[in-house]
DNA sequence: TAAAGTATGTAACGATCGGTACAGTTAGAA
DNA sequence: TTCTAACTGTACCGATCGTTACATACTTTA
């Protein structure tokens, strides 16, 4: 009465896309259910923990996707500049130039945050940490990138409340650009 | 069986921070009834619509308070740089140095955006504009003024986005220092 | 081919959800 | 005091929530 497809692994990035749309509370099983193709049987069986623990790994799994295109490379590319650059571009693939919100971000609004509040701080901190080392090696003062590079963060946020607010995406490529004219400014 | 003691009026601000604390979808009922002090009996009489009408009546006064306290002068003061300074305070005080979150905002992330899409568009759109408005009567030039507005109030969003999630309310703080020294310089 | 382990659908659980119905209590007008 | 309208507590509704249990089917190994 079943068959044997489904990984893991396959399952987590359409967890991710249905706690985007319907967030935590809002994600009913029997949403996931029917967005994942799964039933309850199989759900429970990858994730013993319920959605806990399903909201659990696609956190880490958004952890592991920053720390691999994002923060690491932050942190140790030899040009720092071009690594700036890169993060630029791909924020903007990851959240569809607007058009995706920020987990991380709408669960530290919502009411789940004290549940996950470990992986939402340490989500932003790394991102923060990452980037004014960027910007460090890039010639900015140190007090100075840490202050801009908590600015980006703020501004890349910030813009994806407003442009969902606005339901308008232009308002995500706007800031984008600010943003990086910004950086590039600093560390002329 | 029941006292006649509470008003409509009074009800909505505690509404307003039991919506801020556990979302729309986690402010149960029971919750609201814990909080408010008020049954289902009276939340019903008042509220004929229930959840829905509960928020829209939360929605409805935090518009009407920014209109007040935040719009209007900054459309109408005589003069538009104290009128921009009164609204960073303003702000500040609002949101409680970033202790408290903007409701709009988090509404805008959460799945109940579709639903109350027309208030959170507006009092966004409003804030922008007015804030323009003030910009440009203060010597900006139009588009400048305009994305400067722009950039501002997608700093005073990410700022509680970022602040709530390192549970550090300096975060805040700094945002709006830079803010409105960003704003006085495109001023001066 | 047979056994073992993995994956899956279904049915049911108690709890809680938003909402309704209504009797009872209160306050103010007549 | 009597009447009326506003207000409130309680019980209850069907629906849905997350979760568990379990029989069945598939895949893999031997």
């Amino acid at each position: 009465m079943a068959k044997t497809i489904a990984e893991r692994a396959d399952v987590v990035p359409l967890l991710a896309e249905v706690l985007r749309e319907y967030g935590f509370e809002g994600a009913s099983l029997a949403v996931i259910g029917e967005r994942t193709g799964l039933g309850k049987g199989s759900l429970y069986h990858f994730f013993p923990g319920g959605k806990e623990e399903m909201a659990a790994a696609v956190l880490q799994e958004i952890d592991r996707w920053f720390e691999a295109e994002v923060y690491r490379p932050l942190r140790e590319a030899t040009d720092p500049r071009a690594a700036i650059d890169g993060m630029i571009g791909a924020v903007d693939d990851y959240f569809r130039s607007g058009r995706r919100i920020c987990l991380v971000g709408a669960f530290a609004l919502d009411n789940v945050r004290d549940r996950f509040a470990t992986a939402v701080k340490g989500y932003f901190a790394e991102w923060r940490s990452a980037l004014a080392s960027a910007l460090k090696r890039a010639g900015c003062a140190p007090d100075q990138a840490h202050s801009l590079a908590e600015e980006t963060i703020i501004a890349i946020q910030g813009a994806l409340v407003l442009s969902r607010a606005l339901d308008d995406p232009t308002v995500f490529s706007r800031a984008l650009e600010t943003t990086q004219a910004r950086l590039a400014k600093a560390m002329a």
